[in-house]
DNA sequence: TGACGTTATGTTATAATATTACATTCAGAA
DNA sequence: TTCTGAATGTAATATTATAACATAACGTCA
């Protein structure tokens, strides 16, 4: 075990037990999904594994890859189906600016993450985020506009990056 | 000329004289290029001009289309090309969430801006964002993230979407 | 149990978005 | 004018995503 960050939100670029941490979460996501009388299904369970292991955003295709060398499927739908099904239900994310994937890193669902995208490592820490009560939502309040999901990504240089090679 | 919004900065769902508008910024474009020596050459002039007259995000193959009918180039190389120069200059702005480009409503550059799309009528409203003073901000500052760059969109309904058809 | 309806998966094909690479043309500087 | 770098034209291809339809697995209730 690593030293942990202050902030269990923004982990990903702290050092810390990273096989303990994704077996955590996924045993986590199994237990909601049993709670819910959510299937996950071997397909779903890999590709929530796959991101787990992962602080890094990762694209579908990638993630296809991994899944037929696992024997679980090899066409396109197979992987964009288990991703709708994780980011339907919380336990994953699409990173828009990458047109990529990572795990939620929260234990809970129904928040308004907002991501840290390192441009050189790549890896990618989630903060919690309350945009409604940031300037945007005084703009959107201000003209009527409904907001219903948000999508707020930092892009830039992680600590370990900034030393590196930045 | 019809009523005007309190803030120009969200003009997009409100009544205004859209062409007029859509000349004033192109104007305004072409004086800050004579100044900067930046060369807003036919296509981009007329990929801007596009952006300009739809308050809605545009495809760079939706433009592509519309530059191939003034004979001005039919590959997409063409489209993304002069979007990269808008985009870097600060004239344009890519909507991650749609893969779409919208003109920037600023009458300068260098700022944060941050969106607000409907999800029905797909009208883009541009406000202004201070990303580094928020939760992201703090969080960025608590883990030694050092932010380049933030994509701020929130997805909805504008105020007409929201007493029509939702 | 077994027939049925629903959900998930397998598979083919194709759509939509974006880039690489290289040839050519154009504008401005020397 | 000649050179140079920027911009454009064009072909080819890479990457991301979805539509459509067939098959299989699951749960339920007659």
């Amino acid at each position: 075990m690593a030293k942990k960050s202050s902030d269990p939100q923004t982990l990903a670029f702290a050092q810390h037990d990273h096989g303990a941490c994704a077996a955590d979460a996924l045993d986590y996501a199994r237990g909601v999904c049993a709670h819910q009388g959510l299937r996950l299904t071997p397909v779903r369970e890999r590709v929530l594994q796959l991101l787990l292991e992962s602080h890094s955003a990762l694209g579908a295709y990638d993630l296809l890859e991994k899944l037929k060398a696992d024997g679980l499927g090899s066409q396109p739908p197979v992987a964009y189906r288990a991703l709708e099904f994780l980011v339907a239900h919380g336990f994953a994310h699409k990173i828009e600016r990458l047109n990529a994937f990572v795990a939620c890193s929260r234990t809970h669902a129904g928040h308004s993450p907002a991501f840290m995208i390192c441009r050189l490592c790549h890896q990618v820490a989630e903060a919690q985020a309350t945009p409604a009560s940031g300037k945007l939502g005084q703009a959107a309040k201000s003209i009527g506009f409904k907001i219903e999901k948000t999508v707020i990504e930092a892009e830039g240089l992680c600590p370990t990056c900034q030393g590196g090679g930045a």
